[in-house]
DNA sequence: TTTAAAAGCGTGAACGTTAACGCTTCGATA
DNA sequence: TATCGAAGCGTTAACGTTCACGCTTTTAAA
């Protein structure tokens, strides 16, 4: 392995001198600093990650700034669990996460959060930004030198390190090909979008619309229901949903909430119907395993937690180029390969 | 932190006498040693994984004993990427890999790259164990303090470190899952082995037919073809096959030479059928995005390499412990979501 | 020409761990 | 009583990198 004392014996210069070069403290001539670089090219030269990581003993500090994980039936302790997940994997270099949760439901809960994660001296942040509109606003405020990094959703105008998420619109389509295969080529289908709608949610529910735009014999219908009702006022919005299509086979639900809707089902009556959902939270996988839920299309949020720590880290502590956007598989699972996620 | 040097002050000796107890080197007296132990245990002591590579500027080499990269369509040009993913994240580490490449179909192959691969003094072996019974003669012959771990398959009756693979049985039962939904409850179904049927191959079969052991309306049929057979060869097997049961709806292929089967069936008439096969080798994904065949069953071969490594990489490297079975997803690709697979 | 500042570069200590080497002390054998 | 070896422990250099500090040389201003 070549090391800054065989780039500073080949070049006659010291190891001071390269190592300012090679972090562009300034202080050295024009034409040695374009000998050293030279040489460093043509040797492929890598700094040894342990001698810096020893002498700089430096933690860095990760802000994530993401939903309260309760929320959405407890999606977002997936991706809560994928962060830390990754922060395990680095347990060899000094890597703290420091955790700002926010209410999904409120901008002031969110820029309360994301003001006191810029106040606690992070040199990288991790968001969600469900909010996009206050998130917009508030990265503006985020100065240069502190990365950011989002996953699940992006914010369109701003400008990220990386975007770590899903293909919203094709997963509605991959959605949409399984109910094809369930209900036939003959039925109606109707989509349930729990509000308040993001922009997952639409997006989801086009792919899926746009897919039985080319299967004449199937019609779609989108209605909205209001996540945060009751049980017994969600039964009654269900029911006339269910009263308003006949001949209805099954439902598309375009997130986490699947399981509300197979439940509010059950109560009403007892013909079978088709579900087809998102997001492998307790109560989905219960329904799933038990046969009530068809499909659930996962978004593989473990992992976006776990990329998104790492691109921080490949950034930041070992000074890597990473990619501008991890697009994240598009996963089916089914009772019978539920078993192996997770 | 806390450091050697800190467990050296507190217990009133040198950090020569606390490393010589943390490594297990002796010469250290049965009090001292206590103590150190009990203080080592009492603050969590951790080695720094920094210091210690900085002075070892060990290399490791890790053997990496598998089949020919182009044999089962390349196919095991997955596993490869996996291996080289790992190796190229663990960078900063000195892990270099050796690969010792056989003849999936010669077990003299098989004995003769092991037993290079034992000669070239690895400090760990990664194998893929698709000749079991050469592989169980040779692990034996492997000293005790190289770990050896399984990916792909596993052998019986020996003790790798880890085994990293899949559950073919189950694999199979979600095969027929999908079977079904796309060849409804009445009609018939062809399962082909191409051999050499290998314990994957079997089992994937047997998984199939369990599921449609419940399903009245749909008998299945379980053929073997010859995989090394010419194209022309192949189609006549194929032919014949299609003949013998008239109603066929739909084949299942047991392994990655899926594409082959469709490919002799579109030569032998346009007639519509289903294919559910596995492997996301370069063939099979065409026929996939074109729609000819319906389903393919990944098994995150990627992934299996990935974690290979990384198991070795935390035994040897990190002296950590780690899982002995890792079971990899059931992954369901079709044309909708196989963009997003690799 | 003298003086001061700036440019350019080298030195050395520190980070935590490892392991070879060497120094005491003590009991046993000659 | 010497001599020797073993037990027990400490010392030290090395790994590669970083950066504060200080030294010499050049340049510019007085």
């Amino acid at each position: 392995m070549i090391t800054i004392k065989d780039i500073a014996q080949k070049t006659h210069v010291s190891i001071g001198t390269v190592d300012r070069v090679l972090h562009g403290r300034g202080r050295v001539a024009k034409k040695t600093e374009e000998k050293i670089l030279a040489l460093v090219k043509k040797t492929g030269y890598k700094t040894n990650i342990h001698g810096r990581n020893l002498v700089l003993k430096k933690t860095f500090h990760f802000g994530v700034i993401m939903p309260q994980i309760k929320q959405d039936s407890s999606y977002w302790e997936i991706l809560y669990n994928g962060i830390e997940h990754a922060l395990a994997d680095l347990s060899a270099f000094n890597i703290k996460a420091q955790y700002f949760f926010f209410d999904k439901y409120s901008e002031p809960s969110f820029k309360l959060a994301a003001s006191k994660a810029l106040k606690s001296k992070v040199s990288g942040l991790l968001i969600a930004p469900v909010l996009s509109d206050a998130c917009a606003l508030f990265v503006h405020s985020v100065p240069p030198e502190i990365p950011y990094v989002y996953v699940d959703s992006t914010v369109p105008g701003t400008t990220p390190l990386a975007y770590i998420g899903q293909d919203s619109f094709q997963s509605g389509v991959c959605a949409a090909k399984l109910m094809n295969l369930l209900i036939g080529a003959q039925a109606s289908v109707a989509i349930i979008r729990i509000l308040p709608a993001d922009f997952h949610i639409n997006e989801r529910a086009k792919g899926f619309s746009s897919f039985f735009g080319k299967i004449p014999g199937v019609s779609v219908h989108t209605f909205d229901a209001g996540g945060g009702t009751t049980q017994p006022q969600f039964v009654d919005c269900i029911a006339s949903i269910k009263a308003s299509i006949p001949d209805c086979k099954g439902f598309f639900v375009t997130n986490a909430l699947t399981h509300r809707v197979v439940n509010a089902m059950q109560t009403i009556s007892g013909e079978k119907m088709r579900f087809i959902g998102y997001d492998l939270v307790d109560e989905n996988r219960r329904l799933l395993s038990e046969g009530h839920i068809d499909f659930i299309i996962s978004q593989k949020t473990r992992e976006q937690g776990y990329q998104g720590i790492y691109t921080l880290f490949r950034h930041l502590v070992l000074k890597e180029q990473c990619a501008r956007e991890i697009l994240m598989p598009i996963e089916i699972v089914t009772a019978e390969n539920l078993l192996y996620y997770q």
